[in-house]
DNA sequence: TTTATTTATCGTAATATTGCAATATAATAA
DNA sequence: TTATTATATTGCAATATTACGATAAATAAA
């Protein structure tokens, strides 16, 4: 084998794994965070603050894209990134019940 | 290549990469799901709840375990699995800051 | 048009993950 | 002791991920 049985599982379990697989690499944490340390949507220049060759965030950038972790937007030749934030609600959202349901429970 | 370039990264994007990895598949979601259903910490009649073969639980319980997402007591020849509320807490965190520094964005 | 700039895609090698049968280990019960 | 029960480990095949050089595509500038 070596592929998940995704179809065994719900929709919205599938959803959340996704969601977190996208962000189950230092390279995509490390992007989120430059994101967030400029004060506005920066038009790609994470190549020069990341160790890693162009081809690679590319790759990256297309994987929290699909994840809808961030939007990217076309600004001339180059593209204007910036995270989504109805993805890191649903995110919150998703913790919050975990955190209600963990009032219940003996630890 | 196939390796993440992981010493690339700050501890704190390497921790945070290595708890939603463990969060990453749909069958580690079902389980804490499970656990979040019953009352107390129950022992692990997990493989009855899921699809999956009990060599394959015992490796999915063992990730959520070494990313200290789960706690696991010996019960007997039975194991009490539960949730760790202080991982629970330090994933919320994180999103709490992200939450934060959004304020501030144009998106 | 030609050239430069920026991002995406292709192809491929190295490595990691997933799933399970078979087997091992550990604790309890008979 | 010898079962029995519950969980872990091993070994392996199938598949997925990661990284990057080479190259393509798209837009802007000269």
């Amino acid at each position: 084998m070596g592929a998940s049985k995704s179809e065994s599982f719900s929709v919205e379990q599938n959803e959340m794994a996704t969601l977190f697989k996208a962000l189950s690499h230092p390279a995509r944490i490390a992007i989120v965070d430059y994101l967030l340390t400029v004060d506005t949507c920066i038009c790609g220049d994470i190549v020069n603050e990341l160790p890693l060759a162009q081809p690679t965030i590319s790759q990256h950038l297309k994987e929290l894209k699909n994840a809808n972790i961030i939007k990217g937007t076309i600004e001339g030749t180059a593209i204007c990134y910036c995270i989504n934030p109805d993805t890191i609600d649903k995110i919150e959202n998703h913790f919050g019940i975990i955190r209600h349901k963990l009032k219940n429970k003996c630890c």
